[in-house]
DNA sequence: TTGATTAATACAAACGATTGCATTATTATC
DNA sequence: GATAATAATGCAATCGTTTGTATTAATCAA
């Protein structure tokens, strides 16, 4: 139906590889025919056909992102580093969500695999190590997000060092008089999850803090789960209800909210909240919610250009594995403990 | 490097066209073959060059879809509703982040024709109607998301009813005794900004509230764009300061609590706010705000239903136009004004 | 046995670009 | 004026599929 090089060249009667090489400025076709092939296929509105050059040239310029929620504030911006970065080297993102289901997830593999796409950056859920092989087995280079390389895997990734945003976040909860402190996290399989709970431990064993196995809680990774795991928390003995809680994510955290208010209790005055991510209206929550910022767009940046190779100089053989560091906002979510 | 139908051909002796028709089940191939086939291209990793076949079949099981900005919490539902309707069709989603910036929007559209999408939703900024020639040209199926349809323009549509939103919104304010409002508008240009002004003059006029040019406001639709907007507000004279706002957006309205704030006013006492979207969090700001929520996750899926065709029956030959209401969330950043 | 029918597979062209090599046209060199 | 060098263009193969049309093999009817 469109327009072809086919046309272009019966139009000038020239042949097609000519009119090719005319459009990709090629050196060795006179300007005059240059021009003549600019012009007509203006006229002709010739819309390079990408996928039969993508075909010829085993390359799409495409990066394939796979993230795990787009509802979550936390993505958008990684997104949105990626993208900037991308299209700087006019690549274009293939975003695919896996909306925390490990089928999608998968499929998508496939399906980016199948498009050829020249790479892929994802922010992987469940187990890693399936994931990492298929993508090793098809040869396609990857770039691991927000997670923290165990021992054994050598892949490039960009991580949040979460281990230590979860210390210094517990940290604060302590310095602040809390000794009944919650984690609620997102299923430990996932390595930001591990991460939080060693952070979490880590800070709790430095005070001789004695750990109850109540406090350590496990939900899915929306509002809900954090509405639940709060409302069971509420449900223990007067003395054991913990006075402080971290939260994988603000949006978990937000649960919390809809749980404590519901209980007729005050944030911070009864329960305090910190939450992890530092989503953008966080500030404007109700109290304004204390958390540990993400340095979201730069996670999405450093993987993009990891992926293109801008970081891969003199010692590109082996693989990059870069840290950033999180930090601690402190705003109103949080206060001394109630003396109850 | 990776397996090819050639190979697997090779490897069991046949040919290249029984393959491919064994690996989709064609009824012609035996049994036997099709089982052997299946089981060597498992062996060998197989992965099916989706590029190729795109060529050959002249249809990629992709759709295009170009928003403004990913960062604005507004999209993501709309992205997972359409994206949600897409995966039930074996399609795909293409995303693209325009950012609010004309150009790149136009990039993406190219890039979208030369990938050869099988169609494409945008939330299109700026002129329109440059779109739409281009997409119709281009001969790309589409539908425009979020823009009411202008008389003349025929095109598929799915958009949130923004003049009924406005209108329900600054008629909450009136009743409330407002007669001082503002409104904190975005580029004129965009359709949804004129709907949200005409709404607006509406229950205005409807109540013969006289108009101050000075109350009409156009600003850039980020955070800092309300916040400015805001602060000019506050530097009219004390008795021509409004006493309430209604913004294009949640995401402005988050500038114009910096901005109250900042000059040590309260909310909604001095001054309410009246927001639209209901972003996630909304909720849980500082007071919770009032706004008009957009159905999102409907927007989306409808315009992924209607471009797939779902919609397309009896009369499929003619446009349709969908109109979504949105509904009017009540909460505590709208009160009575003061009495100064 | 022979021709007709059916089942299973193979051949080859096509999708729309790119590109190494061959070819032709033009200019330079002696 | 013949040959070499250069400039500009054309030919044809290729990327990995799919599919219409042979082709071959197997089965059946008479």
């Amino acid at each position: 139906m469109g327009t072809r090089i086919k046309d272009i060249a019966r139009e000038l009667g020239i042949s097609e590889s000519t009119v090719s090489r005319a459009l990709s400025d090629h050196p060795k076709i006179s300007n005059s025919t240059k021009e003549e092939v600019r012009q007509a296929a203006n006229e002709l509105n010739y819309q390079p056909d990408l996928i039969a050059k993508s075909l010829k040239l085993k390359q799409t310029k495409t990066i394939g992102v796979i993230i795990s929620d787009i509802t979550n504030p936390f993505y958008p911006e990684i997104i949105k580093g990626a993208e900037d970065v991308a299209n700087k080297n006019s690549l274009n993102i293939f975003l695919c969500n896996s909306d925390y289901n490990r089928e999608r997830q998968q499929n998508y593999l496939k399906v980016l695999a199948g498009k050829r796409v020249d790479g892929i950056i994802i922010s992987p859920i469940g187990e890693k190590y399936e994931i990492i092989n298929f993508l090793i087995k098809n040869r396609i280079p990857f770039v691991l997000i927000d997670i923290k390389p165990a021992i054994k895997i050598e892949t490039d990734c960009v991580y949040a060092d979460t281990e230590y945003g979860a210390y210094i976040g517990v940290k604060h909860l302590i310095e602040l008089g809390h000794k009944k402190i919650a984690i609620i996290n997102g299923p430990i399989v996932n390595s930001p999850c591990k991460q939080l709970k060693s952070g979490y431990m880590k800070a709790i064993e430095e005070d001789k803090i004695p750990i109850n196995e109540k406090y350590l809680k496990e939900c899915n990774l929306k509002t809900e789960g954090g509405y639940r795991a709060v409302k069971e928390l509420l449900k223990l003995g007067k003395e054991e209800i913990p006075t402080a809680a971290i939260f994988i994510s603000d949006i978990t955290a937000i649960g919390a909210y809809d749980a404590i208010y519901e209980s007729n209790m005050k944030i911070p005055d009864d329960f305090s909240i910190l939450g992890y991510d530092d989503i953008p209206g966080a500030k404007y929550f109700f109290p304004p919610l204390t958390t540990v910022a993400q340095p979201k767009y730069e996670l999405g940046e450093t993987a993009m250009k990891l992926l293109i190779g801008e970081f891969a100089s003199a010692d590109n053989w082996k693989h990059k594995q870069i840290k950033i560091l999180p930090k601690l906002i402190i705003r109103s979510s949080t206060a001394k403990p109630p003396d109850r």
